[in-house]
DNA sequence: TAAATATTGGCATACTTCGCCCTTTTATAT
DNA sequence: ATATAAAAGGGCGAAGTATGCCAATATTTA
């Protein structure tokens, strides 16, 4: 599907539905110079692609009740291909983690956990995270503070040569 | 503006347009069991009072050409809060950080960065994260395989008993 | 340079948004 | 209980939007 790489119409796209994905079609269109024809049809190769993998309302964490953030590093026992596996459904089937890595140094994962407060997270640490098989070490960072969220791919830093 | 707490139709709403926020008010008032008037109306309302932060497209990462996150744990030296304040917005500035937090634990900040290879990330870190002020000690994790990504905010699990 | 291919723009129809106003429900105070 | 006030829901229509189809244009390839 994937046939041509991004030319700067698609970029320019990209980066206004990023900002805001419910810009209209002719809002769009004329954001990056084109009629609406062509550029839903572009909104919609670049979809069919995986390039554009959903739309998204971006909440408040306070205002919707989660309170908490935590960055959860969890090392595994050596593991196994199988184990792993496992160990990663397990993971993304918990609605509480709403990002998870395989990283490189000191933890084996890295999970972005969020709940309403420290006792919901308490609950969900000795109720869930620790019965999960395999674990061996599990190191809890709370956020105090964002500084930053949701930011956007900073696609305007992509070497603007990517389709001549 | 928050006059009231979420009621059910709010999550509603709000959980429809996480998972897709391009559902005209038409369809969403018709998954929430309203009528398109007092849907949009709720919307509006919760636009306004910040539960709804903005609607972003979501882009794949590899796809946009970004091969490559990395989870920074950066130290900075004891900080008085001018100091701390002046990281953060430097931290802030920087289009290849798309999420950062001030964290309890090992690291004092938490960077999440995007970048298409190593070799520009290693530019990154040596012409940009080494030359920020008052940094004192930096740990970068390399995401080796993305478990989860961009989870929705699980609104199912809030006590149903916010709104009586 | 000609043919093939991909991309753009215009147009028309069906659908959507959103302000306005009325009805229904819920809350409050006697 | 009942009256009243306040809040939320529903209907309607004008203006705006989505999107398939087709012709015109630009780009690529042989």
């Amino acid at each position: 599907m994937p046939i041509r790489s991004l030319d700067n119409l698609d970029r320019r796209i990209l980066a206004a539905l990023q900002r805001d994905a419910r810009l209209t079609n002719v809002q769009l269109a004329d954001e990056v110079g084109l009629s609406p024809s062509p550029c839903l049809r572009r909104v919609r190769r670049l979809e069919a692609a995986g390039v554009i993998r959903g739309y998204h309302a971006e909440l408040g964490r306070s205002e919707t009740g989660f309170g908490l953030t935590v960055f959860v590093g969890i090392k595994v026992e050596r593991h196994h291909e199988e184990q792993a596996d496992a160990f990663r459904k397990a993971v993304q089937a918990l609605p509480e983690v709403i990002s998870a890595h395989l990283v490189s140094g000191e933890a084996d994962f890295l999970l972005q956990v969020v709940v309403p407060d420290l006792a919901a997270y308490e609950s969900f640490l000795t109720e869930t995270l620790l019965r999960l098989p395999w674990v061996s070490d599990i190191r809890s960072n709370f956020a105090i503070q964002t500084v930053k969220q949701a930011g956007p791919l900073p696609l305007q830093q992509l070497s603007r040569e990517e389709s001549p």
